[in-house]
RNA sequence: UCCUGAGUAGCUCAAUGGCAGAGCAUUCGGCUGUUAACCGAAGGGUUGUAGGUUCGAGUCCUACCUCAGGAGCCA
């Protein structure tokens, strides 16, 4: 190989009218006679190189005429600038190697045309490869390092829980059951909320990060039973900062995001607009697609300081009811919402579809909900708890709520739970030793990307999901 | 677990109970500006499985399998 100028395809404006070398892929390729147009990619991009056959030795057209798709390959040529490119640039090669090359008789499978679900799904470790996929994976990197970020930054510690642990956290969701050497089980967590309640009042201010599993029989675009969760618990916070904390998060997300992925969102085909308008950006004349983003008012403030705060519409439980009762007096929504059941998937999808915001639904009947959650002291009935609901019929991507401080409040519910209390001495010994008012919250990421791109089903939002029905690759 | 729908070429889909089809992909040929390129040709089938009705079943009936969407439950 040439000692030459190693570049990546994102990277290229930067070398216009260098010789560059891509490492990479051939992508597509298109003939026209003596004319070749091979599109090569390299996961930063794609770029369409020229090969005339005049301009070039012999041997390198005659190996680009007859590559298959995906055969990898180095290239070497002259980066220029042209407007019919839709990158802004194309590549002069000038010569090729190949590193392997696709048997003709195994052909790439994913090709340019539409495929059905059960095929991309058997196949996902090759569709990765396509740019719409490979968009989603890098905005989900973003939206988890954003996520870390603002704990980070705001005085969070990470002190991530034990993924094995020894019984149902809540008691009621299916476990995933293994055995734990000689004697006993174990089970995926399915949450590590009630541990970083312990760290919480050690530290302060922590959060965890990592996998969650539930064993739910869900088949639904809102469910996988292997995803990743983000709960951040805080000493001395009740619901209303855990409100305020809920949205200067998810601010902060979708604030980074539109910072970094106009063009991956773009590929998406996000209605960029929409989500625009989650951070206070009131429609605007459209900008140039590539332009960059208005820095002004995408500055917009991570925990709480002189900018004026963005603010998420905030029902009651009893206020999101009389909404649902309103909707089905007006035939909006096809059953009537009983007083007292929670929301369904119907109810949630016509709440958000009321704000163009994420819309935070509070204090919903303590009978309903988790054992730890505190009662609210002014209606002892309800919860002091909130669900976030992402706006364009997403649904719930948050849950939270401020927890039971009290050790004999907290011992009752376990037992009106008909929890084993054995396993639950060490949560009551954090009531026993200096308890204090503490709350937190958990995202699902996957939730959270798939509401971010635009995409309709979860399982297109991590590298390999795992469902109900599915397990390979 | 329940409800609904779908299984036909490698892929996406057609086919009134009457000869198994098209586009893409693959192979071959043509084309110097193509953008899911285009034009011509070729190869490619146990119609999810097992039974049944019928002169005749991809099509109708029964059971099962697989997948998808929704409900419940949840993030």
């Amino acid at each position: 190989m040439p000692s030459t100028n190693i570049a990546t395809i994102a990277s290229l404006a930067a070398h216009e009218g260098q010789t560059v070398t891509l490492r990479g892929w051939l992508y597509n390729l298109r003939a026209s006679g003596k004319l070749l147009f091979p599109i090569f990619r390299d996961g930063t991009g794609t770029i369409q190189g020229i090969v005339p056959k005049a301009a070039v030795p012999e041997a390198v057209f005659d190996t680009l005429k007859n590559l298959t798709l995906e055969s990898s390959l180095t290239v070497t040529g002259k980066v220029r600038a042209d407007s019919r490119a839709p990158s802004g640039f194309e590549l002069d090669v000038e010569d090729v190697h190949i590193l392997q090359r696709v048997p003709d008789e195994t052909p790439f499978p994913i090709t340019l045309k539409e495929h059905g679900v059960d095929f991309l799904m058997e196949h996902r470790h090759l569709w990765l490869r396509t740019p719409r996929q490979s968009a989603i994976l890098r905005v989900r990197a973003t939206i988890m390092r954003a996520a870390a970020e603002y704990f980070d930054t705001n005085g969070f510690i990470r002190t991530d829980p034990p993924i094995l642990t020894p019984n149902a956290c809540e008691g009621t969701s299916e476990l995933f059951e293994m055995d734990y050497f000689d004697d006993d089980k174990a089970y995926l967590t399915q949450s590590g909320q009630l541990y970083i309640e312990a760290t919480a009042l050690a530290l302060g201010k922590v959060y965890s990060f990592g996998p969650t599993f539930r064993a739910e029989k869900s088949k639904t675009r809102r469910h996988l039973t292997e995803f990743w969760m983000i709960e951040p618990e805080v000493a001395f916070l009740e619901l209303d900062g855990l409100l305020n904390l809920a949205e200067g998060f998810i601010t902060h997300i979708v604030t980074t995001v539109l910072q970094h992925h106009r063009a991956d969102l773009k590929v998406i085909g996000r209605d960029i607009p929409k989500l625009e308008a989650v951070i206070g950006i009131s429609p605007e004349p459209a900008t140039e697609p590539g332009a960059p983003s208005s820095p002004a008012h995408l500055q917009a403030k991570v925990g709480g300081s002189t900018a004026e705060p963005n603010r998420f519409p905030r029902l009651s439980y009893d206020e999101a009811h009389a909404m649902l009762e309103d909707a089905y007096s007006r035939g909006l929504i096809e059953n009537p919402h009983k007083y007292g059941d929670d929301f369904g998937s119907p109810d949630e999808t016509y709440i958000s579809s009321q704000f163009a915001k994420p819309v935070m639904i509070h204090r919903y009947p303590a009978a309903i909900k988790a054992f730890y959650m505190q009662p609210d002291p002014a209606d002892p009935t309800k919860a002091l708890c909130v669900d976030v609901l992402a706006p364009e019929g997403y649904g719930e991507i948050i849950g939270g709520s401020q927890r039971v401080d009290s050790y004999d409040l907290l011992k009752s519910r376990i037992e009106e739970h008909s929890l084993p209390l054995a396993a639950f001495q060490w949560y009551l010994d954090l009531r026993k030793y200096g308890s204090v008012p503490h709350s937190g919250f958990g995202m699902g990421i996957e939730r959270a990307v798939a509401w971010i791109c635009g995409l309709d089903h979860v399982r297109e939002t991590i590298p390999f999901a795992r469902t109900l029905n599915r397990i390979y690759p």
